[in-house]
DNA sequence: GTTTTCTTAATTGTAAACAATTAATTATCT
DNA sequence: AGATAATTAATTGTTTACAATTAAGAAAAC
């Protein structure tokens, strides 16, 4: 089963030696998360269990178990006798997302700065480089995954497993967020933002690095259409949901 | 199931409508965390599935279920063939709780004070007064309780469900660790200072209230004995826990 | 033609049986 | 006696079958 949470990574593509096999529910939560992260899976899409079941050749347990979980992540909506399905944020939670994300990776990056090596410096400025060179050649997946691996790496550094915990889960409902309302044309390019929060981090300017962060962050609330007309909008996805 | 977490409440006691039965698993799940939340169970007690499935009176899967939910709330440790226990908090782990909600709950103040009416203000005292009077007739597991209900219920008035949910994993965490870590003869005598804190709120002077709860969540990390010696005892009861 | 009701199909919820793993006990050997 | 090996018991993991619920479609009533 093997489900503490020690493991925080958020792909399964990059730096991840993953020496031991893990359970099969494991592997189901971590694909459909990646999916929901990478915007493959978009939001109110239907999650039937034994479609999944079929696909990732188990039982229904199997994947109940990591559709619950995934429910807890908010990141997948259960209804009870009416099965589960790809989470879709509201506007008002769109926005607490964000709000959250500002709280706490700005605490995150007080510590990172104080606390961030050579090493991960770079490690960190390799990720990036793998976020640009995915967004150029437009595998839009990978570079939207990456880009969330930029700041639970960044997380990670900070050593404090329940704010990275935090972090974890806000991450892909951002993902969701995103996809359910970014302005049209607005490609998500945060590479070059990333490059400079790795600079102000690599020269140890705390409030620097804690604004730069803070106005990354809002960059993506911008990048959103959360009016009044979305809120309609949003409201008749709910009943498309339901009905 | 019936597992959307709109219903943020800790406890199953006071101020809750709960109109509709809602299904067996969340009832053992909300049973086991009220339990760990007031202290009946104690850190390391190992949750034998047969064992809670006679007691509930339900099939293992149901048990299964809420254990799962347990352990990603992080309150239930969940290892692979070896069952489920009470989560055993770290010195570690114990520093990160009660930074996390410093931060959180920080935030949640300065929401609240601008958002707070009347009738809130007197509900907030009405719980304090009921944690008071348990406190003081030394029914300690309720008193305890109440104390995270007032926590709770504040979130609840930042109207921010996201941060909201966070803080309501990190309550049952916090009890973990003062059963674990309080210093003895400390008793958790909190409903002064909460007295206090709906003052400033109700003041609406925001400054003074975060720092207030600051202090408050501060002092609670003061009655706990996080130091060197301690780390070793934990991992004592770790292999204990193991073996 | 529209609405209502009944029937059927699809999907989720629960329980119980079986398999796999780990812990405990007994038996065996040095 | 002490340590090791084999056996048994206890516990967890997974599958399958069945029950309950909901959605969809067909027939009847207005």
């Amino acid at each position: 089963m093997n489900n503490n949470l020690n493991d925080l990574s958020l792909s399964n593509t990059l730096m991840r030696p993953k020496p031991e096999r893990s359970s099969h529910d494991v592997t189901i939560y971590n694909q459909i998360f990646d999916a929901i992260l990478s915007q493959r899976l978009l939001p109110g899409t239907k999650l039937t269990e034994e479609e999944l079941a079929k696909i990732f050749k188990v039982s229904r347990t199997i994947v109940r178990r990591a559709l619950l979980r995934l429910s807890q992540d908010c990141i997948v909506d259960i209804k009870p006798n009416r099965g589960a399905s790809v989470a879709c944020p509201t506007v008002k939670q769109a926005r607490e997302i964000i709000q959250a994300r500002r709280i706490i990776e700005a605490e995150i990056i007080r510590e990172v700065v104080t606390l961030i090596d050579q090493d991960q410096i770079y490690a960190l400025r390799q990720l990036v480089d793998e976020e640009k060179k995915n967004v150029e050649h437009h595998i839009r997946s990978s570079g939207i995954r990456l880009s969330g691996d930029f700041h639970l790496e960044l997380a990670k550094v900070s050593k404090n497993t329940t704010l990275t915990k935090f972090i974890r889960e806000l991450i892909p409902q951002t993902s969701l967020v995103i996809a359910r309302y970014e302005k049209p044309g607005y490609a998500t390019c945060s590479h070059a933002e990333h490059y400079e929060l790795i600079d102000i981090i690599a020269q140890g300017d705390a409030q620097s690095a804690v604004l730069l962060m803070d106005k990354h962050l809002l960059r993506i609330e911008e990048k959103l259409d959360l009016s009044e007309h979305n809120v309609q909008v949003d409201l008749k996805t709910l009943f498309c949901e339901v009905g």
